[in-house]
DNA sequence: GCCAACGTTGGC
DNA sequence: GCCAACGTTGGC
């Protein structure tokens, strides 16, 4: 799951109550439907910093709460109002709850990434990946954590 | 700051 | 339903 530091960062989520937060906001709906349909409670999150000096995977986290749907979809006063889906009554936007999990050494940065062969195929180090909310195979996740030296928290 | 890649919008 | 125009993302 990518964050812009700026934004909302890693450390951002170790600040956050129970180190949880929700991961509003996503606005894609092939983002969108890989929270409402693909994330299992327990399944374990890449933490990817974006747009930032230090781009790369900056932690480890958890979901906590599986789809539901985003209620600031629906909030005037939110950053990520959707005025479309307030005004039809119906809201399609979908978030997860994460929870921060372990911490790395450092970032795994984009560098690091790219010199493993097993991570080539990974979807955040093609061209032109822009989705915010990405798959992860369990052989890629579990190798970050390596590189990253991840200790659980 | 540049710009390629991609998603969305809207005219037709 | 096509596709040009536009907006956004995000690496560099």
């Amino acid at each position: 799951m990518k964050s812009e530091p700026d934004v909302f960062s890693f450390e951002d989520l170790l600040k956050a109550a129970g180190r949880t937060t929700s991961w509003e906001g996503v606005r894609n709906y092939q983002a969108r439907n890989f929270m409402r349909d693909e994330f299992r409670v327990g399944d374990g999150v890449l933490f990817y910093h974006s747009n930032s000096e230090e781009a790369g995977i900056a932690g480890i986290a958890e979901v906590v709460k599986a789809g539901y749907p985003d209620p600031s979809a629906l909030d005037p006063k939110s950053h990520y109002y959707d005025e479309n889906a307030a005004k039809k009554g119906e809201n399609p936007w979908f978030l997860v709850d994460v929870k921060a999990t372990a911490k790395l050494r450092a970032t795994v940065t984009r560098d690091e990434l790219r010199a493993e062969k097993k991570l080539a195929k990974m979807m955040v180090l093609q061209k032109g990946s822009r989705l915010s909310v990405q798959p992860v195979t369990a052989e890629e996740f579990e190798l970050v954590c390596k590189l990253g030296a991840a200790r659980k928290i």
